[in-house]
DNA sequence: TTGTAAGCGTTATCAT
DNA sequence: ATGATAACGCTTACAA
């Protein structure tokens, strides 16, 4: 590998007028710059950045830490960093935590977890990275970084204990609320939920939508038809019939998965999705496009998750240690509208 | 951020000295290290490993270049690079060239890709990296990579047309003849194949598999049951009745796409999947697992063949220039049993 | 327009 | 056991 000391050598040049030509810098004449270029493609030199960037005090790079790159959400929050950083010319050294591999689903209650972050976050530090963003797999709770982190930090998908640290998170409650809206306009008045578990945070503002939609609506809200699940198919299955018996017209479930399930049984009696009866999801995960039929959902904002939290690092390399910006990011979520939903006619 | 410098200086003691303790190199007190070490503690003193790096013109990192990160095949393959790379210690600078949002789906006809490639490129080696892990966001060639690269490179999941870069790509034929001996081991005789583009690797790959399978099973291949399809779930729709009239009693698709196609035709006519009749598939997609009933299927070595390239960079880096292994590297897939697959009486 | 030289934060050699 | 110091490859005053 050539340097530029040995470019500056045949160039029959300075070291800093190499560099000047390299950078588009000084004033140096056309004559040099054409042969200390025809020198730099002949010897197939590439400029050394950690070199450079130890000079320069900056290495334009930020961490990113992945809980786990093989659930379903990760992908996409990272495209949406790498397409921000991308834009502004940040490159991004990746750590996979792994979690779900190593520690099965109770990593969060581990102690080793958060030792490793903290190592981690260390070794990033050490490879100067100017700003950390900390991917959860699950939008929960994140209190393994550490007091006083030196650089900006913001996790997503996550919410976090410390205000110096943003969050952003999906919108639930405008997701939820938009969706129900949609099944209003539908026609429909009586709609039924299959909610997550109860003390979830996303059943709550999820809940909380669907509340507000129906009052917009003027429709009465009536506890009897919110039933709560276990996020999982068969809660979708075993809570179908209670709402049938309701006389509901639509059927809100909390996820694809839940969904998946009251179609299970919607199936078994006969009932006809998107004409019979309207059922909606929530997520966009994978398997709603291949339902039958295609399960109209809402779609989460991993994208732009992803590619907020990287607007904030980079805010806040601008304006170094400036007022902080708020704590928590709602990004929107994108309705789906495929066909599980069927209009209803006005009744009065 | 403190120096090496300023911790040597309120520790009283030289610059090397702490390097040492740091190091845990050279001769030193047990006196002085720990007085050092408590300083280091006190100043949140971390090393600057781009300081490191220069000196000791090593980075201990590779780059990954990723067609696309959303594309269903990349979180497990980087998943098997940054398990192999944290075990050794590699760090990971990922690019993420986002093909398919850019240029939708023919991007690799385009020059402006392989101009954009040669510019990551460039930029990885400037930064240093010690090996280069292209990963295809579709098994297919890849001859994007420059001439007479100075740093192992090897892609992973695609094919190479240049010896000196190594390739990891599925065992297809292993993949099929397995997938289909289990069939037969079933006591399944009429297999019948929905077979994927005619003139696809895979779909050759995997005829072979199906026809090595029957030749061991001593069952005679009929070329009249093997019907080629697009892919798609329409193919599997429209293909499973000459199957049925040929009188399968097993349909082998090769993805799970079609074999979710001839799944709605079987229902249409009301034939039980995994008792009147039995169906596989291919790749073991998330929707196989939501099927009724669940699809057996032949799982992609992904993440294998993401641990196996870094294994392969890490090797190069080793034996620095020795002689080159093999190009092209075939990772097993994983049969995947679930209840698509009915068990066949002895006739004889 | 071009060159000299200091310095970025480390490690390593060689004295002491 | 510890300390001076050169060197890694680059940028940037400043000098010429």
């Amino acid at each position: 590998m050539p340097t530029i000391k040995e470019i500056a050598k045949v160039s029959n040049v300075s070291v800093a007028t190499v560099s000047n030509v390299i950078n588009g810098k000084g004033r140096v004449s056309e004559e040099t710059k054409r042969t200390v270029r025809k020198v730099i493609e002949e010897l197939n030199y590439t400029p050394n950045y950690v070199a450079k960037n130890l000079k320069m005090k900056s290495t334009r790079s930020i961490g990113v830490i992945a809980e786990d790159m093989t659930v379903f959400d990760m992908p996409d929050i990272i495209d949406g960093i790498t397409e921000c950083c991308e834009k502004e010319d940040y490159q991004i050294l990746l750590v996979n935590l792994r979690l779900y591999k190593k520690y099965e689903d109770r990593y969060y209650r581990d102690n080793r977890h958060r030792e490793e972050v903290h190592r981690v976050i260390d070794k990033l530090r050490a490879k100067q990275v100017e700003g950390i963003i900390y991917v959860s797999a699950h939008e929960r709770l994140i209190d393994v970084i550490p007091e006083g982190m030196p650089l900006p930090v913001v996790v997503a998908y996550g919410f976090t204990n410390k205000v110096e640290i943003p969050s952003v998170v999906v919108n639930d409650l405008q997701g939820a609320e938009e969706l129900v809206n949609y099944l209003i306009d539908c026609g429909h008045k009586n709609i039924g939920v299959i909610a997550g578990k109860k003390e979830s945070v996303h059943t709550q503002s999820r809940l909380e939508g669907y509340q507000r939609a129906l009052f917009a609506g003027g429709i009465l809200y009536d506890p009897g038809l919110v039933l709560y699940g276990e996020w999982d198919r068969e809660s979708g299955y075993k809570h179908t019939d209670v709402l049938l018996n309701a006389g509901c017209t639509a059927i809100f479930c909390m996820n694809d998965f839940m969904a998946g399930g009251t179609y299970d049984r919607l199936n078994e009696l006969g009932i006809q999705i998107g004409s019979d009866i309207a059922v909606v999801g929530f997520d966009n995960r994978e398997m709603a496009s291949y339902g039958k039929p295609p399960l109209t959902t809402m779609g989460l904002p991993l994208h732009d998750i992803g590619y907020k939290a990287s607007e904030l690092i980079l805010e806040a390399l601008q304006k170094k240690g400036q007022e902080k910006a708020e704590s928590a990011h709602y990004m929107d979520c994108r309705l789906i509208i495929r066909e599980s939903v069927n209009k209803v006619g006005e009744p009065e």
